[in-house]
DNA sequence: GTAATTCATACTAAAACTATATAGAATAAA
DNA sequence: TTTATTCTATATAGTTTTAGTATGAATTAC
């Protein structure tokens, strides 16, 4: 049941870029130095998080990346379900017609509760709350 | 993020036996007609479930297997944590030592305290809860 | 002792995940 | 115009996980 590592590094490249939110565009070679991640990973997880709107990106030389929204309007539930291929605990939770008895299925429901709680969790904490500084961050 | 189907088999067959409480033992073959799950696999998945306690089994003919508690002291949260290799959404909440940023992680904290509303609802959910009957039950 | 049944171990095939590599095109600062 | 950078698309490969199968041993009712 764990997060696939496009999720995480996804909230730490939010949390980079909110953390450097004052010194303009960030290039994906200084977060991927900071953030131990492969340029050519970081490219990858970036167009997403762009076509979710919460980056926006400049081209050209001194261009980079910078969060498109303030780090308090951006949540772990928004970046969860854009990353998670299947952001339910189980299929049949949004996908009732895959199991032909889900009609009435109190196991369902379970599993519904409990994904909608989880994301209730998720969706009250955002990039802001995550800010606190570390002794050990690489800057 | 998805569940395994290990986790939502093993559900079904608890719940399988507790719909059938008061009829002796259950046979492997009988819940696999009844759950459509193979007779192989569901020796795979009985066995942790006796292991962790919440399934006996009576060999030899007309054996078979019964819960070894009451559906109401059966959680979704003991299913769940059997059957998941990694029961927490990140590695890092319960092995910190998996990264050297632990110590003092806001982003750590937050998917530990995700993880804990998460079993918080599955531990409040217990086989009793979801043994209503369905009309399209096989019996 | 035979047959029904669980128990234990190992094996396999397919899919998903986690990247990295390649080859360039587009953009814009200097 | 040169150069630094993002953008796009595809390919490749290694690892891990998942889902399920195969084979046969152990147990016990009859």
């Amino acid at each position: 049941m764990k997060l696939s590592t496009r999720s995480r590094y996804g909230t730490r490249i939010l949390v980079d870029l909110a953390r450097h939110i004052d010194k303009g565009p960030i290039q994906i070679g200084t977060i991927s130095k900071r953030q131990d991640i492969s340029v050519k990973y970081l490219e990858q997880l970036i167009r997403p998080l762009k076509q979710a709107d919460l980056v926006t990106s400049v081209r050209g030389p001194k261009g980079g990346h910078l969060l498109a929204k303030n780090p308090e309007d951006i949540t772990l539930g928004q970046i969860v379900r854009l990353f998670e291929g299947q952001s339910e605990l189980v299929e049949c939770v949004s996908n009732p017609e895959t199991c032909e008895k889900s009609d009435d299925c109190q196991v369902r429901l379970a599993w519904t509760d409990a994904t909608r709680v989880l994301y209730e969790k998720l969706d009250s904490t955002t990039i802001a709350d995550l800010l606190q500084e570390t002794p050990s961050e690489k800057e």
